[in-house]
DNA sequence: GTTCCTGCAAAAGCTTTGCAGAAGA
DNA sequence: TCTTCTGCAAAGCTTTTGCAGGAAC
């Protein structure tokens, strides 16, 4: 964790981004915790760590964290914006029923996509959904 | 699309979802401008035509449209929910510097994904993000 | 005739903005 | 010191809800 915070350390340097208390708060809740929290989840969890927090805040730490890349985002659901640590590629499945989000492992520069030859590609999601094994049992 | 209405009319009614007026030029919407509208997109454009339409029935009649499994949603970005007719298996592009949303062929499931093998998957989306041909010419 | 849908207004939720004081470099 | 960030309050958007009248079946 400390050699990866001096890593962090140079990127956000490097995008003219401060490490502010509660930004590094953020990115160690993210490391820990090593899901897809929402804004709210993130507010009430680092809440309880420092009380003044606002959501102003977390707003803008995560806005912040995502421009110098160690952060981005994931819009598998309309209704709600969620947050990862920059890792390897991966992609990501919502169970309908309980909600849960699981990474998976997948190779998504093995798709052969010739329409996009002409195209300048920066951003690659891939999202499924469907029901989790924990809840498909549940349902027998 | 004489004979597209009457599949999709079928399809309606085994969803118990009632083929009204403003559904019809939904989806007559969808099929015409082939793109992905946002709600704001589609009540402008179709207010024109139907001028007592309100955005609650374009909610409506997109979220049963859905449910019906017609139409599909897109959720590229966080900021906006866009809908498209479902037609075959496709990834989505979208120009960071234009908006514009591309469609492109993909085979979504020659991913190998072991990773699933014990989750029911219902739905697949790939969205990818970067510069579209056009922009990257307007840069030079 | 029933049931479901529309459209208005209001409410709810999420995210952004403006700004004074505080903290980081 | 200078710049940027925080946190509060308010504003801005998008989406949902409640409900009376109307349309679909």
């Amino acid at each position: 964790m400390i050699a990866r915070l001096e890593d962090m350390s140079n990127k956000l340097k490097k995008n003219k981004v401060r490490l502010s208390h509660q930004r590094l708060k953020a990115l160690e809740y993210l490391y820990k915790n090593h899901g897809h929290p929402t804004v709210d989840q993130i507010y009430n969890d680092l809440r309880r760590e420092v009380p003044t927090l606002s959501k102003t805040t977390v707003y803008n730490a995560l806005t912040a964290l995502c421009k110098a890349r160690l952060v981005r985002v994931i819009t598998i659901e309309d209704n709600e914006t969620r947050y990862e640590l920059i890792t390897k590629s991966h992609g990501h499945f919502k169970c309908q029923l309980c909600g849960a989000i699981y990474d998976f492992n997948i190779n998504i520069d093995s798709f052969a996509t010739e329409d996009l030859d002409n195209f300048k590609v920066t951003d690659k999601d891939v999202y499924f959904k469907g029901v989790c094994p924990r809840c498909l049992e549940n349902k027998k």
